[in-house]
DNA sequence: TTGTAAGCGTTATCAT
DNA sequence: ATGATAACGCTTACAA
């Protein structure tokens, strides 16, 4: 009955008679007692950890990344760390200095962030710190790198959902087609005003800068800049919306002002939040399958599945009432 | 140069010479060194781990108490720990054996569950087991075990949400008033039920069991549900709601059936989900602070709060109009 | 102010 | 089949 006779119990060694083995197992069961996992962790032993870091967890695009890394993380055993950063890029930098000092197997970075090499050096230091306590750093929702090749990202394709979505309005016969929720110099919005603009080009219409509308991504800072933007006297006869949140802004914009949708205006949306197939009109959104993006995210992380640095899934036009 | 120094210069400890201490700094920056928090916390040391367990991750409700409890584990410097158990009792069983061998401050235990002494039986055990390890059980989103009053649990008033509901209706001028979305022997949908129940009482109003229908917890089941109970002859005039989404299947089934809402019928939901304000017509529902439960959880479980045992949060009746 | 030595709970190695 | 010992990376008396 010494330690390593009850620890070969507990790691299911073959050697180990039946009868030393049950007496250890009633010792154990007797005290309560469980292994100390950080002990075997710090030996580079045991379960696995796969961090989840974001900005905020509001909303569903987040919470279903996170559920969908957390599904791959926890099946296989391993654990599931979750942390926000609040927008906040020092509390990010801290959140990284302490997840490096949990050794976990995988940090996974979610979300869009400034656009521009600022990120990017900032994202290749962070790789490189978790690559020297052996983590591996996974971009998730966010695109590819370009400069640096070595940073793993998994995406989907925002510009060819928008890209399709105003291909859609233009066949169904719009030409002053607007875009609205921008937000500058971030890559979100910077990939899905790119998919509005090469829709636009695709069908040789020219894009018009004053139909390139900034707001907050709520429905509240939506409805407002919908309302002065669909006052117009040369308003714009389709409206490309960030996300569904700023689509739901601009049902009520349209509401108040009489607008019939998608008579007087089309809407488009973007993530197929829940219940916007409900919404009167229903929405059409482009789908986006963010728990599969964090499905993706664990894989790539955890090594289970063959990546050559950037995974894109693809998204959905999800054609409902609201667009012609 | 010793261990002993560099362990004192990331301890902060004063009794270190600044030429030193540089020193040391110097030399972690420079090997990328950090602490390994696994080795701290083995010895009980460093920071402190806020274990999540829920049966799936999908919908804001889990995900926003979720997102509650984490900002509150991390706003301390906390590690938050996420893990589902699919409704899995043998899995939850792991789970919480796999949690214990991480020595957490505590693990938060959401969501409803079966009812009765089963269940009650197996979180004593729970909370036994990890009261060995110097944790804590805290039951979010679920009634307080009257039995056991050792088990700490912060919930939200469901019973009184519901109540206030039905009196809404009667006050409306509602007498047949239907609950639908029962899932037996369950503490969420019981207590919904039992809500229903009071709110007929209070009213002096008996509780008809043909009005009371069972159905999947999901927009489809209580259409198919819905449909049946509206294209009877002696259809109530208003309908409860286990949640919103059934609520928004029982809009599909009115829109089918050509029934107005709330002139023909009358709907209640609950939850009060993103969007569902944004209906036509707008969903009254029961707004439940989710997000608050989870910061009341994290906070009981970090002992940073006065807890006699069981905290419950209130409920709102958001009147919209969906009803009278 | 700094260093030495012991100990935390594991597991791997090498006996026995 | 079992046990003793070293090692993992850290902290904390206790010395120096």
């Amino acid at each position: 009955m010494s330690l390593t006779t009850a620890s070969r119990v507990f790691a299911d060694h073959p050697s180990v008679r039946p009868a030393t083995r049950d007496r250890v197992l009633a010792a154990a069961d007797d005290l309560g007692y469980v292994v100390n996992a950080l002990a075997q962790a710090m030996m580079g032993l045991g379960r696995r950890t796969v961090a989840f870091v974001a900005a905020h967890m509001i909303g569903s695009t987040f919470a279903d990344m996170a559920a969908g890394a957390e599904s791959v993380a926890t099946a296989e055993g391993n654990l599931f760390l979750l942390s926000t950063t609040g927008e906040d890029p020092a509390r990010e930098r801290d959140l990284m200095e302490t997840l490096r000092e949990y050794r976990p197997a995988a940090v996974l970075l979610a979300g869009s962030t400034q656009t521009g090499e600022e990120f990017e050096q900032r994202a290749v230091a962070y790789a490189e710190a978790l690559a020297a306590v052996g983590a591996r750093l996974v971009l998730v929702g966010h695109p590819a790198c370009p400069g640096s090749k070595s940073i793993l990202s998994v995406d989907y394709d925002q510009v060819g959902g928008v890209r399709r979505a105003v291909e859609h309005l233009v066949t169904g016969g719009h030409r002053r087609i607007a875009f609205l929720g921008l937000i500058p110099e971030r890559t979100t919005p910077a990939e899905r005003l790119r998919g509005y603009e090469l829709g636009l080009q695709d069908a040789g219409l020219p894009v018009d800068p004053s139909l390139v509308i900034e707001c907050a991504n709520d429905s509240d800072g939506a409805r407002v800049a919908a309302l002065s933007l669909l006052s117009r006297p040369d308003r714009p006869t389709a409206l490309v919306c960030l996300t569904d949140g700023v689509a739901v802004g601009v049902y009520r914009a349209a509401r108040s002002l009489g607008l019939a949708i998608p008579g007087d205006v089309a809407i488009v949306g973007f993530d197929d939040a829940p219940i916007v197939a409900d919404l009167t009109p229903a929405l059409t959104t482009i789908r986006v399958p963010f728990w599969e993006v964090g499905v993706h995210g664990a894989r790539v992380a955890l090594g289970l599945e063959e990546y050559d640095g950037h995974v894109q899934l693809p998204t959905e036009l999800i054609v409902r009432e609201s667009s012609p």
